[in-house]
DNA sequence: GGAGTATGTTGACATCGTCAACATGAAAGC
DNA sequence: GCTTTCATGTTGACGATGTCAACATACTCC
């Protein structure tokens, strides 16, 4: 099947799961979310139609697999950020590198949010790769907390909070949505922004917040972000 | 094909197109986001497979069809949560209007920000009823800037974080990410909370709009502390 | 070295989106 | 009134997909 290889490929492919999860990956990332098949993973690889079955079950086996993936690498991204900066500007960071993680690799993200894995409880390895990541953030909340930027009290809803900021500007990037609207900001620094006004609230009218988020928005004072390495692919 | 009707059906339906946008809104309700096919839409009408094409085009036709319903419904559901409301409670109602509409309406949320959509520039009515969507917020941002319960200036970088929060919010309960990490308390209470976070803001320590928000979420005696108790067996 | 099992292959089936060719009937032109 | 035109709907077909059953191969363990 293979046009890439003539010479006889041994009956047993030796670690074909990874192979097809990294293929996956590769598809997403190249040909977009709707290529991505149990059939067009097993031709990249090589291998006939049928083989994913043994190691997936069915299409959503794939799409989990693929997901774990996704949310390990989040959560890597997101640790990689806060670590080395202060509590605040570490969770700004971490907010650009969600977006950024989402804006590299849309089609990975979309997996790690496919409909077809809304039980992922069956899918014990999911959920805690889901998990960890979200924790990453807690983590984030609970230094700033401790530095005692963030007001004490409620952690996780406060997460919760930023949680949905980031993934919701993340999924609008993602999906176009902010495009014909106006807005040409990239996503990046519409994540740091939409941090501040996390930080200093939009209804302190008036106060010492407000003062700050003044004297911040003046011209020329964004930060040249890091360029970040591409994606490793080991996993 | 039918078999609900035995009588002979006229050879021309009338409105089709509206008969399959009502009939794929019901699917999306009634089997979830992936049975909806153009088959299955003609189907539930009964009509040939292929009839759809001559209204749609293709797939992404009609999920556009179905979107734009979407995000009127949706532009709609804003508008009367903040009518009637003063401007801060009016933008929590919306909040909480937003969540309770994806709830509700899962697949149809889906289509609307469905992947095949994301160049939806080619379909203008599509790209309006987003936009009109959107521009409920804004209006809802000023609204509250002219109270003064919302800090001045730069009205579509702040709705657009508000945006991207309830749409985090709402996608993340859609896609039950909120399920298995110890989050039991509702969406739409959720997305209240988070609105007084985004008034009050994460980073003012010690400042009066903690106090608020300590008067308000404490009935009773309980102080608020910094008890993280979320997590039991991450490490 | 043989048995049992994990891993891949082959072929088949139903369903899907899409297309081309055709049927029907409403609207428009004369 | 009659015909023409064309939007609307049907039928049949094609390739692609997920999934299954039957079979082939080779690794592992006793």
């Amino acid at each position: 099947m293979s046009v890439k290889n003539k010479e006889p490929r041994p009956y047993h492919h030796g670690d074909l799961r990874q192979a097809l999860v990294l293929a996956s990956i590769a598809i997403l990332k190249e040909e977009g979310a709707t290529a991505l098949t149990l059939r067009s993973a097993a031709r990249r690889v090589g291998v006939s139609h049928a083989a994913p079955k043994n190691h997936f079950g069915d299409l959503r086996g794939l799409f989990a697999a693929v997901a774990i993936a996704g949310f390990r690498g989040l959560a890597k991204a997101l640790h990689e950020a806060r670590s080395g900066r202060d509590a605040r500007l570490g969770l700004v960071a971490a907010a650009q590198a969600y977006v950024r993680f989402a804006m590299e690799s849309p089609g990975a993200f979309r997996a790690m949010f496919h409909p077809v894995l809304a039980e992922r409880s069956i899918v014990p390895e999911l959920e805690e790769a889901s998990r960890a990541a979200f924790a990453e953030l807690v983590t984030g909340i609970v230094a700033a907390q401790a530095a005692g930027v963030v007001t004490p009290g409620d952690a996780e809803g406060k997460s919760l909070t930023a949680w949905s900021f980031v993934h919701g500007l993340a999924s609008l990037a993602v999906d176009a949505q902010l495009t014909g609207k106006g807005i040409s900001t990239p996503p990046e620094v519409l994540a740091a922004l939409g941090a501040q006004h996390l930080f200093d609230g939009l209804g302190n009218v008036g106060g010492a917040a407000e003062k700050r988020a003044m004297k911040r928005a003046t011209p020329g004072k964004t930060r040249p972000k890091a360029r970040t390495k591409a994606k490793k692919e080991s996993a």
